[in-house]
DNA sequence: CCTTCGCGTCGAAGCGCTTCGATGACCTGC
DNA sequence: GCAGGTCATCGAAGCGCTTCGACGCGAAGG
């Protein structure tokens, strides 16, 4: 059966082939009668409009791009999470997702956007000083950063604020009368890579212990048990009257609370620990973690609407940073 | 700047819009010189052909659509690798990847298809009565499946061949004189949707064991802490002479051993751990788990090729099943 | 020497859609 | 009763590309 074109659909309506577009598209008034003619008949033919044929004509392809990284240190389920989000969304707004990996790089980006595949560009993971920063810059089409390079200025950026995730945990603890805390963070390789989020956490974590005149500490955390545990080894041997853990690294949230079994600790009896992860992995630990959310989907959908704003050439605030909730289970008291 | 067409590409290198077109296509012999001249303007006015125009004059979109589910129980680490190595295969095929989740259903399918928006698909997850396999049947488009449903015929489906993983698991703990062993399955919500590869596990599992003559034990199992190890308590109550023990849910895989660690068992002295999971996480656990990898890489790459040679008119054989790997590591003896 | 052939190139006809300007038909108000 | 305006619809001109048939030219064949 041969596909079923906007001119067959004229003809079964008897209309002309534009009447047919503007009923479609809402352009021009078109009478109730008419209408619902032409409705008719694109639903008895099963009509679909030819996509590329419509990119061409009317210079909107209703795609966006969505590029992720796929690196070490990533945070896999909170990823797809957002990918989830960013689709779901996109498709409220009748757009379709095209996804690429980071490492197609400047290129991709400019391949995607000069040959009209995509409308926009929703970048993750945005790195403090990212070679892609430059290009989109100059590039026609408009783009949304999940994360903030160093210079945010003329572009459009969303993210958790991490600064105040790190605070909150901080403040948590300090409510608690912690008088000593400490936050366990990404592995290593995630700061030099200088990813903003990581850092900023810290930066809130300890500024906010600073205000409330407690003791804190930050360092990394790398992912396996073995390394989780000689950390937290190490962090209760320095200072043997620490009682407040934040982990901020999700693959080693389970492990801190083996490692604290293993050692003797009972949580939160002895140590408190607060995570900043998704909700169903401090749900599933034991005891289930008091957690900071990540909210992916708030950021996916977020950053979907402010680019639907941008090609609907509306101005958007070059910086949206969405609010952390903290959540109290039972590995803190 | 006003984007560049190949009309400008003609004018620049002195030629006829054919010739570039036929240059960049390589269907028609075009002289070394002119293949040149052209090329060179190609590079200097940075040309990009128009996706709309190509797809619409050409009916290919050199897009295919990857159909990602995002339901409970689902394992995202290995989804996000898979979906990474369709992404850069299809990209060395010059296709790029329009991804859309399970949820948008058959109707979606159907749309993207019949707006030509994409040239094939691929499908995740498929289940055993999957509904949108009859809609697959009919579709002009080709299409791959990663999974199987009841019946494949007249279909294309790829998939790691999970029977013989759960063999694997059983026939490396029988080598090592284990007589009684059990696996520890996906959530039950997964073998009541009936999606195959969790079935297919235990019964390969199982066989394998009868075959060896030695006693097993397979059960589904849920991804909390707390569920796992009274999980692994009734277990080890009810087979008191039960020594190794297969872990196919990765949520789970951790929580087994510090369930063991709680329970007194000494892995793998006591009790041998044997999991079906990538390697990252395998690794990253201590003792660092003996296991069997779900080469998400290769189906995915397999998936891609598959569908590429169907876009071609190339007969494909119905089934592809990915032989298992296990990695002996420090959680078996 | 003339025909035949293949090679390299060109021009033009679409592909299916959007959009602009034009055209009637019909109303309004003076 | 007619100028002016509105509303609904139509026809046609592209959008940028691929592809088909045609054509000119030099080489090969008789």
């Amino acid at each position: 059966m041969r596909t079923v074109t906007i001119a067959d659909v004229a003809k079964h309506a008897g209309v002309a082939v534009s009447t047919v577009s503007y009923v479609l598209s809402g352009k021009r008034a078109i009478s109730a009668t008419t209408r619902q003619r032409v409705l008719d008949s694109v639903r008895v033919l099963g009509y679909h409009p030819n996509a590329g044929a419509r990119a061409l004509a009317s210079k909107r392809a209703k795609v966006i791009a969505l590029v992720l990284p796929l690196r070490a240190g990533m945070n896999l389920p909170v990823l797809m999470q957002f990918a989830t989000s960013v689709v779901t969304t996109a498709r409220q707004y009748d757009h379709d997702v095209l996804l690429m990996t980071a490492d197609e790089g400047t290129e991709g980006l400019h391949r995607v956007a000069a040959s009209a595949l995509v409308d926009g560009l929703l970048l993750m993971d945005v790195e403090i000083h990212d070679p892609r920063v430059p290009l989109l810059r100059k590039l026609a089409e408009p783009a949304v950063l999940i994360g903030f390079p160093a210079d945010p200025e003329g572009l459009t950026c969303v993210d958790l604020d991490f600064a105040r995730a790190g605070a909150l945990c901080a403040d948590h603890l300090a409510d608690l009368g912690h008088r000593e805390i400490a936050l366990l963070g990404a592995p290593r390789v995630v700061y030099e890579r200088g990813t903003g989020f990581a850092e900023r956490t810290m930066a809130g974590f300890v500024e906010a212990a600073r205000r409330h005149g407690i003791e804190a500490d930050a360092r990394p955390c790398e992912e396996s048990f073995d390394e989780v545990q000689a950390a937290v080894k190490l962090l209760l041997d320095e200072r043997p009257g620490l009682s407040g853990l934040v982990v901020h690294n999700e693959a080693a949230a389970g492990h801190v609370l083996g490692a604290l079994r293993i050692l003797g600790r009972r949580v939160p009896e002895d140590v408190s620990v607060v995570a900043i992860c998704p909700d169903d992995i401090a749900e599933r630990a034991s005891p289930a973690l008091t957690s900071v959310l990540i909210p992916a989907e708030d950021v996916g959908r977020q950053a979907v609407r402010l680019l639907m704003a941008k090609l609907d050439g509306q101005a958007v605030p070059e910086s949206t940073l969405l609010e952390p909730r903290l959540t109290i289970r039972e590995s803190s008291r």
